[in-house]
DNA sequence: GTACATTATTTGTATATACAAGTATATGGG
DNA sequence: CCCATATACTTGTATATACAAATAATGTAC
């Protein structure tokens, strides 16, 4: 559906604004695909984003401010992220004895385990976003990173 | 520069699930572009969305749900967003005499004026977004109408 | 015209976010 | 070694969000 039927606005003033418009709608429409999907794994968005990071670094422990620069959302608390996946059992915490400072975070096994659960799921979520093609997904992501600059 | 480098992600499983990524994380970006320019002119991008809607509707009202409807972002409280106009004093609120449920929203003068000082300040705003050509803007827009189907 | 469902908006509440200030540790210059 | 500065994380607080339940007016079947 085209952006202007979603939100009934008969035209923009111009493309870039177009653009605009449908970033921020999409991604309100990602976010509605997404937090379902997560809240049946007992997980926010953002809890499973730490603890994929985890796991790309296994076994080496990762320190919030790494977590925090791999982040897909860089405005998290991580200090209080990380109180949650505790609280859940998904992660430990420990001062770096090198650097009293930093905080080693480890995945725990039950952690991993949800991590493998919800890899199981990521198949019925997926589904819903294969509209594009392989050649389409590229194209769309590489003219993101260019819109950045 | 490309998402692998802005989360230190060396590579993906594959294409859909980088767009995703890298959805989520240009979102990421664009929201902290434009907060804080609305925030230099006392609203939200949410309040700057009703008003717009407001403004394209002039001089009917617009009810709730019609705003709801139009607005990129669905989730927002569309109560407590009008509350916050009219302390500001950019929108008035009736009940609609036809239908005593519904409630006429309507810009004011100073509403009016605040969304022409938006204007005047959206080139700087813009010149942020003009990496895409006008063709690679319509393109990606396109795009995104189709991922979501 | 009364009961029941539907529509439109409001309110409550738990959680999340943005942002600024605070604490603790480390580092480097004199 | 001492002090200023930088780094890494924490905390406080005001505001925003998600989501469910509540209210209130209308429409509809009988």
């Amino acid at each position: 559906m085209r952006i202007e039927d979603e939100i009934h606005q008969k035209n923009f003033k111009d493309d870039h604004r177009r653009l605009l418009a449908n970033l921020l709608f999409t991604n309100n429409w990602l976010n509605q695909q997404l937090m379902p999907f997560f809240k049946d794994l007992g997980l926010t968005l953002q809890q499973h984003n730490v603890l994929a990071i985890l796991r790309g670094q296994q076994p080496d422990p990762v320190c919030f401010g790494d977590i925090q620069n791999r982040m897909v959302d860089r405005n998290s608390n991580v200090t209080r992220l990380i109180d949650k996946l505790i609280e859940k059992g998904y992660v430990t915490r420990d001062i770096c004895q090198t650097n009293r400072r930093m905080i080693e975070v480890r995945l725990t096994e039950p952690g991993l385990r949800k991590l493998q659960q919800v890899d199981e799921n990521f198949p019925k979520l997926f589904a819903k976003l294969h509209n594009l093609t392989q050649e389409e997904a590229i194209l769309v992501s590489n003219l993101l990173d260019k819109l950045r600059g």
